[in-house]
DNA sequence: TTTCCTGCAAAATGTTTGCAAGGCA
DNA sequence: TGCCTTGCAAACATTTTGCAGGAAA
């Protein structure tokens, strides 16, 4: 399957999402999901205003992404400076992420530990629960480049 | 040693290093610490305006928790909206917390898994790493009462 | 008495809300 | 057609900056 192959299937199955949410599949949502969807990082509000060239207010770039939050359709990644970034969700319903400080490139990692820090949660008697795990630094790319 | 001892000790160390850095240890920045040292909670920069009755500014607040984090005195940490609460640093130089959605209130976690995947993220080439692990749930004491 | 710190005012950011017009189903 | 979405304007919340007076060492 060819990148944009792999890129219809993301947006047929985000457009399923929103559609059996009884919403609207509009041309907004659909560019801001292909945005997503050929970046090659996470991307701010401020990024995906950038990338549409300004073609959608920014409140409706604020409104759609929460709408694919609730969805999810995409999920939010916290910076240290607590900026948020968007990537569309992967295979799992979650994942967390090595983020480099300089060029925001992001690897998702595949192990999670949240098994064992929400048992420990639990067995002090926390219910409901959720977690972050982000791993900041510099890449190799950005270290090399000094 | 007392509660109120302990609290005199870490106002004491926190001085340490504020004068040796060639800072001074003013009015606002004791009682500061003070509020941060007497609360059962990590404290947002509102609550501490609100504890200290409004007597400073929330420039200063804003401008002396910086300080203090620069200076390792106080840790961040960031919720899942973004919002950032400020605690006084504990043994260890960084510390993972269960964080109440509904009063924030917060335990630390003993056990850091962070090298773990910062030797991960190490492996793949990324350096100058940091990482940042919390857990969000429902305490105990919120659960029981709806 | 030197340098740092604080408060005030204002600006800069970032995000949300209300409403009328436009667009998808 | 009917309801959802969008854009615009404005409100709001949060954080930062500049500067003059006040305070620590």
């Amino acid at each position: 399957m060819s990148l944009k192959e792999k890129e219809d299937v993301r947006i047929a199955i985000s457009e399923k999402r929103i559609t059996e949410a009884g919403l609207r599949m509009t041309g907004a949502r659909r560019q801001l999901i292909e945005i997503l969807s050929e970046s090659e990082r996470p991307l701010s509000i401020e990024d995906l205003s950038q990338r549409s060239q300004g073609k959608f207010d920014l409140v409706t770039i604020y409104r759609n992404l929460e709408v694919f939050r609730e969805l999810g359709i995409v999920e939010v990644i916290l910076l240290e400076n607590g900026k948020t970034l968007f990537e569309l969700t992967g295979e799992h319903d979650h994942s967390h992420h090595i983020v480099c400080r300089n060029c925001l490139k992001t690897e998702r990692i595949d192990f999670c530990m949240g098994g064992e820090l929400e048992r420990y949660a639990s067995s002090r008697g926390y219910s409901n629960l959720s977690h972050t795990i982000e791993v900041f630094g510099e890449c190799p790319d950005c270290e090399s480049k000094g």
